[in-house]
DNA sequence: CTGTTAGCGCTTTCAC
DNA sequence: GTGAAAGCGCTAACAG
């Protein structure tokens, strides 16, 4: 066993020719004989020759490597995000450094730096709440995933036309009394995403109580437990988790879903389709997101641009109670 | 601004002296006159130098770079270990190179290559079912996270002793007609978890039903939509997922939990404790398991290690139904 | 069609 | 205490 792997002087002094032919042969550039071509990846294979990715980088001052922010490995829905943006990179040839931000923004700096010191070529972020990115503040090129309300290159669900989907579907239902768990004050994409539902509803005659949480499931069942059941008939939350937390916590209480109370979520985690009832939420184009992000990156396209998104209706929005009971009563 | 960020030779020639003194005085190696690394220091951080990454990797031949391989990040606890692993690397200093392999060994062994290629200087994987990753087969460390079973360096919880005490809890309770989802014939993990709980059983002089599938809520659902109630009182799965999807269709058929049947998972994801009725489950230490992988990894430790579990009590398991019954009966 | 040369930015002897 | 020189493995320009 050779103590290190073989090198390109290696490979070039076995066969009597210069490292920038082997260079050639074995990247397709140049023009020299298919024959020798031929022995040179022949001989490449048999040693398991493997590029040196520093002298490349070091030569070329490009890596193939990008680098992710992500706020929080821990919440569902980044890892399948990151899993779209991983193969959406392989795809171009590029690997992923990742980072995760712990949810704070000296976090996120301190990782935005580290990165770009590893000499990526171009950074993918989707920022902590209450951050700003600007794309031209780092050295390499940047997109950010986040909302429409984000300058620069964004790749971006449209939370807003989301929150209006949702709000459309509710008020068709019949919802006049709606509670909407708008999620943390400081994230765009809660605040898109509440503006859309806002705007529809208000333009129905309906005028939502909001109420601002984190956005954990915990969040959602506290205020499940302290809500007046009675005060309306449909809860929108800006987030799955708000929304299935919202729904146990009622659950618990005697309240029944969505006989009593329709629920909405934002995001279609997995989870969305497993509890009880089957969670009615919006789902986003994840990999068309991550797909524009690299696109972006990677010099391919420039500029913004804005995903559709689709409400998914499951079993936990239905008519008002109140409604159907006055319907019935009409009729009668 | 510059074309390109400052190197070495720039601050050095701003301040007339060598890069071999500027690399001594960033680096507090050498001896030099404190008063002059202090300039030096106070130059490069003023031009906001930043080592380049290639140069250094070119010339030590080391990366500070992992790679860690996981079998599918849209997987519920393959991000969370993600997590875990990219804390105990960055704590050493080290970034983390993803990739997927998609789960399938080919694309687990493409990720290998590629990784190794790019010049990492140890590697941490999860094997896919049904994989095996010899230690010593690649041209760097290897850990593996991974079960007892494996040999070489892995760094594993002891999903035996796991599988144990899921199996005392319930004969314990005084359940003799035991269910067994015991996941995928090819995991070795499943495999030690199912092993631990029959091992306990037949001690006790039970003989659970073995059912196999894969770790899926779907499968589990679709177990517990098919079987017959009256067969068993209790039913242990390998998974929480498997766990999960049996107690939705169970209740969607009435049979209720724990009251008719118990129902046990593993892993405590973060949707274990939110569904209804919360479930009593097994967790595993990700820190210290990430902890040991990066340890190994980086030299700083050898061999391999099995960390303990905890059985976590919750709603999902009681009595049977049938005990309870006897005893009262016995009693009036 | 192929080989020579130079140099990417850094660290590491070793000489002064 | 400090500097000079060499070289990690690769590729781009140019010469043959």
């Amino acid at each position: 066993m050779p103590g290190r792997p073989p090198s390109m002087l290696d490979l070039a002094r076995r066969l009597g020719v210069s490292r920038a032919t082997v260079s050639n042969a074995l990247r397709g550039k140049g023009r020299l004989s298919p024959e020798l071509a031929g022995r040179i990846r022949a001989l490449a294979a048999e040693l398991h020759y493997i590029p040196a990715h520093a002298g490349r980088a070091l030569r070329t001052g490009r890596s193939a490597t990008i680098g992710l922010i992500v706020p929080d490995f821990g919440q569902p829905l980044f890892p399948i995000f990151a899993q779209a943006i991983e193969r959406a990179a392989k795809r171009r040839g590029f690997a992923v450094l990742v980072g995760d931000s712990l949810g704070t923004a000296e976090g996120q700096a301190a990782e935005i730096d580290n990165l770009i010191g590893r000499g990526i070529d171009a950074l993918v972020i989707i920022p902590t709440r209450g951050t700003t990115v600007e794309a031209g503040s780092q050295p390499v090129p940047v997109a950010v995933i986040d909302s429409a309300a984000t300058r620069g290159n964004t790749a971006s669900s449209d939370h807003r036309d989301g929150g209006r989907q949702v709000a459309h579907h509710l008020a068709d239902l019949g919802h006049r009394d709606v509670l909407l768990l708008a999620g943390p004050t400081d994230s765009k994409v809660a605040r898109e995403r509440t503006a859309g539902m806002v705007e529809v509803f208000t333009a129905a005659g309906v005028a939502p109580q909001v109420r601002h949480s984190t956005t954990s499931f915990e969040a959602g069942a506290e205020i499940g437990a302290a809500v007046d059941p009675a005060g309306f008939t449909a809860c929108a939350a800006a987030y799955d988790a708000l929304a299935i937390g919202f729904v146990t916590a009622l659950t618990a209480r005697g309240v029944r879903v969505p006989q009593d109370i329709s629920v909405t979520g934002f995001d279609d985690l997995v989870w969305a389709r497993i509890v009880s009832p089957p969670l009615t939420t919006v789902r986003q184009d994840l990999a068309a997101i991550a797909d524009h992000a690299l696109a972006v990156a990677t010099g391919e396209r420039q500029g913004s641009r804005l995903f559709p998104v689709d409400l998914v209706l499951r079993a936990s929005t239905a008519k008002p109670r109140h409604k159907n009971q006055h319907l019935t009563g009409g009729a009668s």
